[in-house]
DNA sequence: GACCTGCTGCGGGGTG
């Protein structure tokens, strides 16, 4: 058993509720109690605070007799349990990233010896991590706790089922993770049920709609999915999976309404992140209470592991944000035998003549074929490498700095060099732009230190998150937080607001306070959060013309999405798109790529960077020229060596992303722009293939 | 890049 003779690191990887948490505990239990050493203590790291919660009293009732003190350590907990750690470090600590980070910021020289007798590092809900700025931060916090130390402590990593178990292992232990131990439980095949529906939008918009509540419902209109969805879920258990926040405040507002009209109680409850706590643990509550039905829609914020019981079938509105997330989306229902049940709604508009290309070819519908497929087979997105992430990379700089009070350039990249991907030359510049922002300063003797505005960033305690949270209002009723609305959405007075799945009106804005004051009525509109879509990635897009090539329809598709396939595979043909990929539009020409967002939004830069105008429409690129130009550009492309993907960046505004990106110059930003969002690569491997294709026909 | 996630030390005032 690697655990037991602390002998390496380890993955166990199984769906949610397979206790995984006992699997590691119970050996580091029996460690802890064996260690002779009487500082001897585990460090168990979570990404949310309601885990540390769940897990700190699971651990309590396993350690009460062992005589093992189990310390949570989150934002709110007291101070004064807090100091019990800190007098007597022993036993479980249970933490976040932030709250770490702000032990090496304000406890920096005392690290070493708090952590003295650490035996075990525990990482739960790693998958959480993978691909993140705190995921980032965490390999730096990781990688820092032993050099206090100074020796190798064993990773224990707590995961969902993922695609590439090797990239997760590799995260877990930098380089290579070759020696962790990859621990996959079997899943047993617990059977899926599967619907995609199918809607074609008649007449009137939602907006026009929202006038006239007695319009018939047959017409492919969110209310009609409503309606579908009030037929199907009341009665039981259910989890609704929009992708924005807006939608799960639209549906949650159409079907309060249904409810309303047709006088049955209301069982459906709205949960996003702009939602208070008290509001989100109501619903978490009806879908825990086994003594009535409750549905919540919602957005990622179920997907993770946070207790709700079981549900007894999933929906999605809308095609998914990818096929990972759908994965985890369906292990929330089915558990003790019973099969899993997915529905799928979506939506098509009807076609006329300003229909576009990609409308003709049913794009949502057959991008949600097309994950279905690769959930099927098994596949999903592992997350990203080789990010510069120097967002991250400036918060730990000046995270050594504090913790040391000062620091060698050298001691520091010795550090942090095993974990950012940035090269020597890089992490340089990356001082030297600090110096010049008068972030931080160097003595004579070469130690770095916080200037002024550094000392101001690292002072605030909104320092110890790696990632941003824009400035927001606060929405009260009757003396009761609902929730928040970004700032840069502002609402007028007497606006109409759908909120919680409720209705209603603004009576005052407090531009001071940043609080929007609101009471019931009948009114309502749904607010806009920030934001638009995620990336698809390049094997979606490749099943996607796998699905318009074939022939087969697939079971799950009811009669209206198999209609819409059929228009789909029909207009594919008609356009000859299994054997070209150039279609001229009008004044424009559409290059279909059947690649992913990266690939597309590489490609509309380097035609900018050409001269010509372009725009990825998600299925293919839209140049805003005739055809014979598209061609002579692409035929460019192919035939010169690729340009430096710094330089392409070079040709895009607004660039700023990330928490410190601002702090960065020009170059850099350049080259941290290239890492996060090009693949220059992948795209001239795409007009190489393409060109040389077009030459032969 | 959708959607998420997180947060200290100290001073002032009150109570025992």
């Amino acid at each position: 058993m690697p655990i037991l003779d602390c002998s390496g690191d380890v993955i166990i990887a199984a769906a949610t509720a397979f206790g995984k948490t006992e699997a590691a505990f119970l050996p580091i239990c029996s460690r802890l109690i064996s260690a002779e050493q009487s500082g001897a203590c585990v460090l168990y790291v979570s990404p949310l605070k309601a885990l540390i919660n769940d897990q700190s009293d699971r651990m309590e009732r396993l350690c009460e007799s062992l005589d093992i003190p189990v310390h949570p350590w989150h934002g709110d907990i007291s101070q004064s349990r807090k100091r019990e750690f800190l007098k007597q470090p022993s036993g479980i600590l249970l933490i976040t990233p932030e709250s770490l980070e702000s032990l090496f910021v304000n406890r920096g020289t005392s690290v070493a010896g708090l952590f003295s007798g650490l035996l075990y590092i525990v990482v739960d809900e790693l998958h959480s991590f993978l691909g993140t700025e705190r995921g980032q931060q965490l390999q730096s916090q990781l990688r820092r706790l032993e050099d206090a130390v100074g020796r190798q402590i064993p990773r224990i990593a707590l995961s969902a089922t993922l695609g590439d178990m090797v990239l997760a292992a590799s995260f877990l232990r930098p380089p290579g993770g070759d020696k962790v131990h990859v621990i996959e439980s079997a899943a047993p095949g617990q059977g899926l049920k599967l619907l995609v529906r199918g809607y074609r939008i008649t007449g009137l918009t939602d907006r026009d709609r929202e006038e006239d509540e007695e319009e018939p419902v047959n017409d492919g209109s969110a209310r009609a999915v409503a309606s579908d969805l009030m037929k199907t879920l009341r009665g039981s258990k259910n989890l609704v999976f929009a992708n924005s926040r807006s939608q799960v405040e639209k549906y949650a507002d159409l079907l309060g309404r249904i409810c309303e009209t047709e006088r049955l109680p209301n069982e459906f409850w709205a949960h996003h992140g702009n939602l208070s706590k008290e509001i989100r643990e109501d619903a978490e509550a009806a879908l825990k209470d086994p003594s009535r039905p409750a549905t919540a829609i919602c957005t990622s914020t179920l997907e993770l592991g946070i207790d709700i019981g079981t549900v007894k079938s999933i929906a999605q509105i809308g095609t998914p944000n990818s096929v990972a997330s759908l994965r985890q989306r369906l292990g929330r229902s089915g558990r003790r035998g019973e099969p899993a049940i997915l529905r799928t709604y979506i939506q098509e508009s009807e076609i006329d003549s300003k229909s576009s290309i990609e409308d003709l070819l049913r794009t949502e519908l057959v991008q949600t074929i097309a994950m279905v497929n690769l959930l099927l087979a098994r596949w999903c997105e592992s997350s990203g490498t080789g990010r510069l992430r120097l967002s991250t990379l400036i918060q730990q700089v000046l995270s050594v700095i504090a913790q040391f009070g000062g620091i060698t350039p050298r001691r520091a990249w010795f550090i942090l060099s095993d974990v950012f991907a940035a090269d020597q030359g890089t992490f340089l510049q990356v001082l030297r732009t600090l110096g010049t922002r008068k972030v931080i300063r160097q003595e004579a003797d070469g130690t770095l230190l916080l200037d002024e505005a550094g000392e101001r960033i690292v002072g605030h305690y909104s320092f110890y998150s790696a990632f941003t949270t824009p400035e927001e209002y606060r929405i009260v009723a009757a003396g009761k937080t609902l929730g928040t609305l970004p700032i840069d959405r502002p609402l007028q007075e007497n606006s109409a607001l759908i909120f919680a799945g409720r209705r209603w009106r603004v009576v005052g804005i407090d531009e001071q306070r940043k609080v929007i004051e609101v009471r019931p009525s009948p009114g309502g509109r749904v607010p806009e959060f920030n934001g638009g879509r995620g990336d698809v990635h390049d094997r979606v897009r490749q099943e996607m013309r796998a699905v318009l090539v074939g022939k087969d329809i697939p079971s799950y598709l009811d009669t209206m999405a198999r209609e819409l396939l059929g228009e789909a595979r029909t207009h594919f043909s008609h356009y000859g798109l299994e054997y070209r990929n150039i279609v001229p539009n009008g004044s424009e020409t559409v290059v279909f790529t059947w690649r992913g967002d990266r690939v597309n939004d590489t490609l509309a830069v380097w035609f900018k960077h050409l001269g010509q105008i372009a725009q990825n429409s998600g299925a293919a690129v839209r140049v805003f020229a005739c055809e014979s130009d598209t061609v002579a550009a692409l035929e460019r492309m192919a035939s010169d060596p690729p340009p430096e993907a710094a330089v392409l960046a070079d040709c895009v505004r607004n660039k700023l992303s990330e928490k410190y990106d601002w702090l960065l110059d020009e170059p850099l930003m350049n080259a941290e722009y290239a890492s996060r969002k090009l693949d220059v690569s992948g795209a001239h491997e795409f007009v190489e293939t393409l060109v040389k294709g077009h030459q032969t026909m």
